[in-house]
RNA sequence: GGGCGCGUAGCUCAGUCGGUAGAGCAACUGGCUUUUAACCAGUAGGUCCUAGGUUCGACCCCUAGCGCGCUCACCA
């Protein structure tokens, strides 16, 4: 019974091939592998079976077959001798860059030269030379190098050997220069702060596997060329954009991410279930209808900063979670949130590269306003040959074009022929403005052209960034939209009508401008990532299966066949 | 989900006609006091993704599966 419910739950949730996420009681195997790979070679001819080693393709790497025996015998030895390879207390350091910032040149040294300073990091590597050790240390600022003589360690040398490219250390000595030119800290005390037992990464070609260096991010930040600068960037732009929004009086706030109505959006939800409640819940696809109800409120200017959830495919552009920026303001419009995409973009760009051209995919963009602005229609007249409300030469043209015709809903299959047709030219940034109101639930109708809303959504390179629209406040009208979605019976649909939303217009909303920005894909644009994975810190991955699993799922597998279908 | 590609040492990659594996870096040992992918000499390290099959013999050929990437579909 338990079974069933649960293909049940599965099937609502889409293409999943196995239940993955199945509750797993199963047990977990924490010995399973200690002291494997650290102990002595295996008996040569030993038919036994061996445990597996940490490969990382099919197996999800526990601490003892990741951990190099050299680095743990370190440890055991450092320990012998009363000195803790992971000590409590870190040191009062400067981070590298302010220190980079002083140094001046050989020729022109600057204040920081022949002070004594203290850094702490990552050692990436050690040069060396028997009686002469050259390490790179990184922090979070920068890289600097520190040099480790002989003579001036004569106590500690004899430890030198328990350090490795990888462990945490707190450097402290004279900055100066060397004969190369190379700003170096002559260290006069030299702390472990943190041992690195797994070996990192090939010095020279860093995390190249791709899968690696997602799943293992915490390694390509340190190991990998420019992979922090893109998540500082990130982090910058989430903090300008705030910044921007509040200097104009908008508040920030929070909604809920679990919705009993999936809306706000067309598509296909994560469900969960609360047990307490006893009801099925939505992870949110997007915070629209909350954030409305704040401006019925009278918040008047509220943004979120969003994660919201959808359970479609993967891509270079989609991940599972993504972030979103979403604005509401009240008195404003369409033409209102233009300007914010305006001034936002072209701040964000300026801010962080300091200039409004962009390259991205090998394209050039100029994000300096105001941005070019073209009507659907036309756009849709001179790309797909046809009026957008010509029923038989668009479904001639879909046909032309090879789109699917499972869904009967004529307004779907013309948005298609839009997105086929006419967005490769949109290289932008540019704002199509005017959609037709049947694929528009939340926006108002253009006074001069009912057919049409007071809607835009801004491309830059082909690819969305963002959609705005001046809200639609009569709560009659929602709520024959809502019912309208509802009847379509499109499982990318809600599944039934907000109402408590419809009650909320019902109180009064004033006109209202409303904008959601795709913040990822925003971030891509400005770092110059091809890929929203590499604006993730951890993009969605398929789980690895334990040793444990795969055997479940062989047995399972075995029985699902012997009971056929 | 479809198509294409990939999976070999910790990392980056070679691998001849099918005859049970190599290099560089990392590690270890020795040498070296201004290097910066340090260098020189030596040592060790492999379920060649998994499971079947063909074959006297498979990293190599076949089948199925797993994972990842790209791409298409869906979407933002």
């Amino acid at each position: 019974m338990l079974f069933t419910d649960l293909r049940h739950r599965l099937g609502r949730l889409g293409r999943q091939r196995r239940p993955t996420n199945a509750p797993a009681d199963r047990l977990i195997l924490p010995e399973r592998r200690n002291g494997a790979a650290g102990a002595a070679p295996m008996i040569s001819g030993n038919r036994a079976p061996r445990p597996s080693v940490g490969r990382l393709h099919t197996r999800t790497d526990s601490m003892t077959n990741l951990a190099h025996p050299d680095r743990l015998a370190k440890i055991e030895a450092m320990r012998a001798e009363g000195v803790d390879p992971y000590p409590a207390r870190g040191v009062d350091a400067t981070p590298i860059a302010d220190l980079l910032a002083r140094v001046g040149t050989p020729d022109e040294p600057g204040p920081a030269i022949g002070t004594t300073v203290t850094i702490a990091g990552r050692m990436l590597g050690l040069r060396d030379f028997g009686k002469l050790i050259f390490s790179p240390i990184l922090d979070r600022t920068g890289r600097l190098q520190i040099g480790i003589k002989k003579d001036q360690m004569a106590d500690w040398w004899p430890r030198r050997k328990w350090l490795d490219g990888g462990d945490l250390v707190g450097a402290t000595g004279e900055l100066a220069f060397t004969q190369k030119g190379e700003p170096t800290i002559w260290v006069t005390e030299l702390q472990l702060l943190s041992k690195s037992v797994a070996a990192p990464p090939e010095k020279w070609h860093g995390l190249t596997d791709v899968e690696a260096r997602y799943r293992r991010r915490y390694v390509d930040l340190w190991a990998s060329e420019g992979v922090s600068e893109v998540f500082i960037k990130r982090s910058r732009a989430m903090s300008l954009t705030r910044r921007f929004l509040e200097d104009q009086g908008y508040l920030e706030v929070e909604t809920p991410t679990l919705h009993p109505i999936a809306g706000g959006a067309a598509a296909r939800p994560f469900i969960t279930h609360h047990n307490a409640l006893d009801a099925d819940l939505y992870l949110r696809i997007a915070p629209e209808l909350y954030l409305k109800r704040l401006i019925v409120g009278g918040m008047e200017r509220v943004f979120e900063v969003s994660r919201n959830f959808r359970n479609e495919g993967l891509s270079t552009r989609h991940n599972p979670e993504f972030t979103m920026l979403e604005l509401y303001e009240a008195q404003a419009d369409y033409r209102r949130m233009m300007e914010i995409v305006e001034g936002l973009f072209e701040l964000l760009a300026t801010e962080l590269n300091g200039t409004t051209d962009i390259t991205f995919r090998g394209g050039d963009y100029s994000m300096k306003a105001p941005f070019q602005k073209l009507r659907y229609t036309d756009l849709f007249r001179e790309h797909a040959g046809c009026e957008f409300d010509d029923e038989t030469a668009v479904r001639a043209k879909a046909k032309e074009l090879k789109l699917n015709h499972e869904s009967d809903d004529y307004w779907k299959l013309m948005s298609d022929v839009f997105d086929e047709t006419v967005e490769p030219h949109l290289s932008g940034p540019i704002f199509v403005t005017h959609y037709p109101v049947q694929i528009s639930p939340l926006a108002k109708a253009d006074p001069a052209d009912p057919r049409l809303t007071e809607r835009f959504e801004v491309f830059v390179a082909c690819m969305e960034l963002g959609n705005a629209f001046s809200e639609l406040n009569d709560p009659a009208e929602q709520e024959r939209r809502f019912e309208e979605q509802v009847a379509s019976k499109d499982p990318e649909s809600p599944g039934e009508v907000d109402v408590d939303y419809v009650q909320a217009l019902e109180y009064g909303m004033p006109p209202t401008g409303g904008l959601g920005i795709g913040m990822d894909r925003l971030v891509m644009l400005l770092t110059g990532q091809d890929s929203i994975r590499d604006v993730l810190l951890f993009p969605a991955m398929r789980k690895l299966p334990t040793d444990q699993e795969e055997t479940d799922e062989t047995v399972a597998a075995g029985a699902a066949s012997e009971g056929g279908a």
